[in-house]
DNA sequence: TGTCACAATTTTGTATACAAAAAGAAAAGC
DNA sequence: GCTTTTCTTTTTGTATACAAAATTGTGACA
């Protein structure tokens, strides 16, 4: 086994630790890893061709993220929540994307707006061609968007955070490609009355949005 | 040295690295490890009395939470923030805090109001005998108080992350008996308006108290 | 004096080893 | 048959070793 501290024999840049934190959370958001699924240390040290040093630092650290957890019996396990707890979640996301969607309308640019167009035509395009994956990081970059568009980089941790814990439960309810196109049109009314310029109406707009999404997300659970 | 699992020398009932995560989160919660401060794996480790493994796993969680930042230069160092970035982080603050505000003055059951009013009494104890460690704190028990009143464990965490990340700034504007004081006085009109159990007041109110604390923030930094 | 090269040192990331704890399985008792 | 007890296996937490990378120090040379 190499010692390589950085090993970069497939061409990545990062270290190990952080390729696995990075390469688990793309299987979390996809739903590949689904919500009570155990992961095993020396198993994922096999599959990553690593120690299970790294494995567990990146565990450790998404873990501290809230969308592993540990130690409830044995063994670490990709967050799994009760509907009741769910719907905390939301309720807390709710918050915070009011707040990511009424700071974005009052301080948005030229810039963020284009960010926002490209990510929802990609989001269109994606939808149209019944591409799940590709619908699903395209959504990921539509919201991500909206997020950086308030130009305050801590709420927008704070929202993708939530973003990528609820991820396993959103995926489910992307199934079909009528799911993805009216997803899709769903944001077309958000970025509007995001673009509209009105506070208000942003943020109001946003919990509608998301209202809805939680009620998807809880018939698809 | 010894190889045990959980170290239970000093009867303490967790592992090392979480008791190493806790020493540490305490230290940066008093001020004690200021800002930009850098901490070496390697001293930790002697300091605890244990290897580097643990004191990386500690370090690597911290920075997680973004209480810690690694790797800009080299080593991990205590998040150190420009006044820009500070104003975003409590403009974060602000929204959260408020939101949370406005659904505890909402929820408030008598178990909460009187967990409130018991963290209120501390710290104006503490306040009046001039112990600044112990009214950090009473302080921080004040607003997990409120936090906790939210009944929603979720928001309550990302308030109290808030918290923690600019718990050395913040540590910094107490320095007299009289800021202490101060300090107290002002919880009162808090909480009034959340126990008027009007949400708007609530949430205006918190929003007040936290312009007022970053204000005091800036000044001492 | 400045700057470039290169050697010495420190710091990181990872691998591996191992002991304690927990979980699971098998055996003994009632 | 159902508990309890003891033995085995797995899983965790930590220590230690080591190689690659980064930093610092040092001296040659212009």
């Amino acid at each position: 086994m190499l010692k390589s501290a950085t090993n970069r024999i497939d061409g990545q840049k990062h270290s190990m630790a952080k390729r696995i934190e990075q390469a688990l959370l793309e299987e979390i958001g996809t739903g590949d890893l689904g919500p009570g699924q155990r992961l095993d240390e020396t198993g994922l040290a096999r599959r990553f061709g690593a120690s299970r040093t790294p494995v567990r630092e990146a565990l450790s650290r998404l873990a501290a993220q809230g969308i592993l957890v540990q130690g409830e019996k044995r063994g670490v396990f990709v967050a799994e929540y009760s509907r009741e707890e769910l719907s905390q979640i939301f309720e807390a996301m709710h918050e915070i994307e009011a707040a990511c969607a009424r700071i974005a309308s009052q301080r948005l640019t030229l810039l963020s707006r284009s960010e926002i167009e490209a990510a929802q035509a990609a989001c269109v395009a994606a939808a149209e061609s019944g591409d799940r994956p590709q619908y699903l990081r395209a959504n990921e970059s539509f919201h991500l968007a909206i997020y950086r568009a308030t130009g305050n980089p801590y709420i927008a941790e704070i929202a993708s955070e939530f973003r990528r814990r609820t991820g396993p439960f959103r995926a489910k309810k992307f199934e079909t490609r009528d799911d993805l196109l009216a997803s899709a049109r769903s944001h077309e009314e958000l970025i509007n009355d995001i673009f509209s310029e009105d506070s208000a109406t942003a943020s109001r707009s946003m919990r509608s949005h998301m209202t809805a999404s939680f009620l998807e997300t809880l018939k698809a659970n």
